[in-house]
DNA sequence: CGGCTACTTGAATACTTTCAATCCGCGTGG
DNA sequence: CCACGCGGATTGAAAGTATTCAAGTAGCCG
């Protein structure tokens, strides 16, 4: 049957989301239009594209490339399980942004009138929402305080152990490991730093004893020392995410 | 009596505000707590401070500035009239911001639970949160790529295009002209550049005939070239925003 | 084994910051 | 009325940092 995807879904158990009625479970199950599953290095929405309803990502990394007409694509920001995709879509109509996926994804697809039944029908849902769509700009705010005032290490620390706790919360990944599949050259994107010198900054970092990311795997080495680095409190995601 | 202050709200009136019903209103007007002044260069809220309710600036320049523990205060990001101040406290509970004047401001405050109303309502002020915290997001994100990958004349472009553009919809800037209390310290936090830096660019800029910053005015001479310089699209203003 | 891609390293160049000195406008007090 | 002091702004020179270009290495797949 058509719904059972949502009832079913294995993200929704996860311990990082918050529980839903059985009402907003039947609601969202009800604006469920299907699934999708992509290979590495294809665009899952390019900017320009009229929106399609909303998305949200289920397995997989995938990461944020705002649409600079005449620039070569440059990824600003990683896409985890659970976040959203093409919300501001939904509202302006197109994207703004092209999104990539980095390893293969699956994601699944709401309604395109998801967003206006759900602040018509206000609740709990709407909160969460509002309070994920907090946390984000919170999170984009930090971001940005590294990239202008951090140096490299601190702007990587932060990269990383964002990431990590990110992935974390979606039992993804422990305390001293997790997957990293960026390349160099992403990575670079997302610190704002040239390639060679995000290089250079990695291999300063492991002899450091700080970090260690090589194949795809990221080794934090020494937790705390990391954190203080960043200068930043490690944010807490102890909130319960929102799940469409 | 109490609620007059709303209904008569002169930003309200303007343009790029979204006309509230009479329903919508009288819900604001409800929650509405009072107003206060304060002289520029002091605090709103500072960071750890218990939430107080949602503030909405209705006059004047403040801007945020992220706690990073250690560090001096530094501030990230502008807040013009019709920006909210502490709907991340209003949900955390406590400020993780501080936010200080940089000229002297008005500001009204709304009940604490006013957010958990609204969400219960449900409905278009909903929505146009919602889509709110949407754009101020993507503006988030804008600035994110500019200190990413911009020299500092792209950087500077941009916080003077961004900021002219929100005051033009505020009818408090002209095509070429508008007040720009920030000093030479201020710019360099927000874009991330040192005060000395800022200075030899704005300089530089002058000579170009791009813009003219003095006396805490911002003449915008050759507003095409600036936005060309920039790489993004102007952002657009178009769409009414929200005001509670 | 050759060719490809990702990554690393070195050296030269370009850019930013820092430190220090100076300038400018303005209000205050002699 | 003018000199002084103050904060903000500007400029120069030196030091520090990041980028670029180019060469070289490592791993992988055909």
């Amino acid at each position: 049957m058509l719904n059972s995807a949502c009832e079913t879904c294995s993200l929704r158990r996860k311990e990082s989301f918050q529980p839903l009625g059985s009402e907003d479970l039947d609601f969202v199950s009800g604006m469920w239009r299907g699934e999708k599953t992509l290979a590495a290095f294809h665009s899952i929405v390019r900017a320009g594209d009229p929106s399609e309803g909303l998305f949200t990502l289920r397995e997989g990394w995938a990461a944020i490339c705002p649409d600079v007409p005449g620039q070569p694509l440059r990824m600003t920001e990683i896409l985890l399980p659970g976040d959203r995709i093409g919300l501001g879509a939904c509202l302006a109509g197109k994207h703004r942004y092209t999104v990539v996926t980095l390893t293969r994804v699956r994601y699944c697809i709401l309604d395109h009138l998801f967003l206006q039944k759900l602040t018509q029908r206000g609740g709990s849902l709407c909160l969460a929402l509002i309070r994920s769509l907090v946390e984000e700009r919170s999170r984009r705010e930090r971001m940005a305080i590294l990239l202008g005032m951090g140096n490299p290490i601190q702007r990587l620390a932060y990269l990383f152990l964002e990431t990590s706790m990110r992935l974390k919360a979606l039992g993804l990944a422990d305390e001293t490991m997790c997957p990293f599949p960026l390349r160099r050259n992403h990575i670079a994107e997302i610190v704002g730093l040239s390639e060679v010198h995000v290089s250079r900054t990695l291999a300063a970092m492991r002899r450091d004893g700080l970090i260690d990311l090589s194949n795809n795997i990221l080794i934090i080495s020494d937790h705390k020392r990391l954190a203080a680095i960043t200068g930043l409190n490690p944010m807490t995601y102890s909130h319960k995410q929102l799940i469409f």
